[in-house]
DNA sequence: CTCCTCGTGCGAACCGGTTCGACAGTAGCG
DNA sequence: CGCTACTGTCGAACCGGTTCGCACGAGGAG
């Protein structure tokens, strides 16, 4: 394999000059420029990355912590994927990726050993493990998901509870008085997912000041459980009118619950999930939703943490907690309650 | 940071031997060993990647080379990302992934740098762009997908010829005579999707041995173009009484589908299709099916590119073709045709 | 004509590991 | 007792880049 020693040798020059004429972070004459890039061209010509890496102490590597636990839908946590992914080569890096489950670990090894310049946090947790590892660590970190500390790390997530808010509204203006909330699985919550309650309180507290009844239950992320939860709380509140996803699984069994049902959105029933555009087309969701943005926190998070890598953001910039506003893609999929409509 | 310099300083010897303390590629007193070790839990001492890289030539990272084509069904290829990635980091490499469009760069970027010891390709098509830049490359690569032409490569895929007479064989055993075989979108084969039509040519030429008449039928993987092609292809075969399915979203989309049409499986149809375990359970299907096993010929394709690349198997062991013998997880969709019954 | 400056290129050091060859000291052996 | 063999350690070179300081020659100013 060609070194850049084997460039200079070509070119008639010595190995720094042709370091220069290819960074060009000093000036070269253009004939000798001429010489390096052919002999470039000739050898083809490519930098060792660990030998780079060495020298610069940059590795144009971001780490991509991602954990797929048993309680949640993998295939979104996959939207979060693809858009650290892209927009990370769009600024010249690539990923590190690490499914292990012992997140600190991995975080670890990445950090510790110089693999990375930074490392993007998925699913992160309110009380999360991986946090006080990359406090420590030298490389600066970007969340994606709120903790109770965003010390030290710039954080993106969804304004959720900007989102129950919007949900409970958006029904409430449409004159519904009963809604039943699924969330994500009980476990989901312990385990300090935090945006489950986020959304959930704010949803509560709309409903309350709205004088609109709200029955909050969480749901599971598999079927066929979920299935049968969505049929028991629909048994359990036959007056409630409007139902509100915060549970991915939820959102995609439907459908089957509805038909099985013989229930028709938005004539019997007004349904408003929390997902993507992306898994909505994925699962062809006929369901309004407050669209989740993966892709776009995700790339959010990657532009921040190259920003910081590349000292762009000052040295004490402070870190940002930055919140996407929730949007409503109107599906059709709600209106006014039956019996409005009578 | 702590380097090697200066763990042999507190441990009062030299770099080299520090080193060697460590690798335990030479003997080393009992009283040496053990200051070094404490020398590096006093410092936190962990290897310099980029370093160990540049000295040994081998970065312990593997890539992956994954493509998220518009036409295919993202939630599919996860599961394939997650068996390397595991297997990966059992045996102690990290996962450098691209989702890039443009595979040709990522993987002659990756390979010409020297960022990895080795690659997987995903999703391999018949002629596949990526392969000659492989075979130039001085790491070795693992393929999951079959390509045409395999030289210089280790093969894994699912057995998908054996696959199609499978479906076709169990349903003719349960006494049905005309089947519909719905497969992934044309674009797929048009791309060199080889697996498509390795299981569609299979099933139809087991239909002919048998004397079964099939109906075969590209699919799209989106709903709801999905759902409306299996409501179509219903509606022309009224007297098909097996549904066999190499289409992911098909899969996903039949059970509203059947519910719609008021049938049952395996009262009134019968139903077989080709997905993972993993596949099945998030999206509760209760089709019987061709195990795919994508973690398992993920895992396959990272053990034999370890045992190249760490020279176990010896430099001129020829390279492998392996292909998964496909198993039929019974899940009870699948009976005797209605005329049978009556 | 001399002195400075500027434009270019080179040599050497450095990043942080690994590994080869040499060597001192000790043990084993005849 | 002398020779060999082995054990344990060290110094130096090397992997392949980057970067600092310096030197050299040409051109411009005084």
């Amino acid at each position: 394999m060609a070194t850049i020693g084997d460039v200079a040798r070509i070119a008639g020059v010595s190995r720094s000059t042709a370091s220069y004429a290819l960074s060009g972070k000093r000036a070269i004459s253009v004939d000798v420029r001429q010489r390096v890039e052919a002999a470039v061209r000739e050898l083809g010509y490519t930098p060792n990355a660990g030998a780079r890496a060495l020298a610069t102490s940059q590795t144009m590597v971001i780490g991509l912590l991602a954990q797929f636990l048993e309680d949640e839908f993998a295939p979104a946590m996959l939207q979060y994927m693809l858009g650290v992914s892209t927009t990370a080569r769009e600024l010249g890096y690539d990923i590190l990726l690490s499914t292990e489950e012992d997140g600190t670990r991995a975080l670890r090894r990445m950090t510790d050993s110089r693999m990375i310049d930074g490392v993007v946090l998925l699913n992160v947790a309110e009380h999360d493990e991986r946090l006080p590892v990359l406090r420590k660590a030298p490389q600066p970190g970007a969340l994606v998901g709120l903790p109770a500390d965003c010390t030290g790390v710039d954080v993106f997530d969804l304004d959720f509870e900007e989102a129950g808010r919007l949900m409970v509204d958006h029904l409430h203006r449409l004159g519904h008085r009963e809604l039943i909330l699924v969330s994500q699985p009980e476990h989901v919550v312990e385990r300090g997912g935090a945006y489950v309650w986020r959304l959930q309180n704010a949803a509560r507290e709309a409903a309350r000041v709205r004088g609109v009844t709200l029955h909050a239950v969480f749901g599971s992320a598999r079927q066929p459980e979920i299935g049968r939860e969505l049929n028991a709380v629909l048994d359990a509140h036959p007056d409630a009118t409007g139902l509100l996803l915060n549970n991915e699984a939820a959102a995609a069994a439907l459908p089957t619950v509805l038909h099985q049902r013989g229930l028709a959105a938005p004539q019997d029933l007004s349904v408003v999930g929390r997902y993507s555009d992306e898994f909505a087309r994925t699962f062809s969701l006929p369901y309004s939703s407050i669209e989740s943005a993966p892709d776009r926190l995700g790339g959010m998070a990657v532009r921040q943490l190259v920003r910081r890598i590349e000292g762009e953001a000052g040295p004490d910039e402070p870190h940002v907690v930055r919140f996407v506003s929730p949007e409503l893609v109107d599906r059709g999929s709600t209106g006014a309650p039956p019996a409005a409509r009578a």
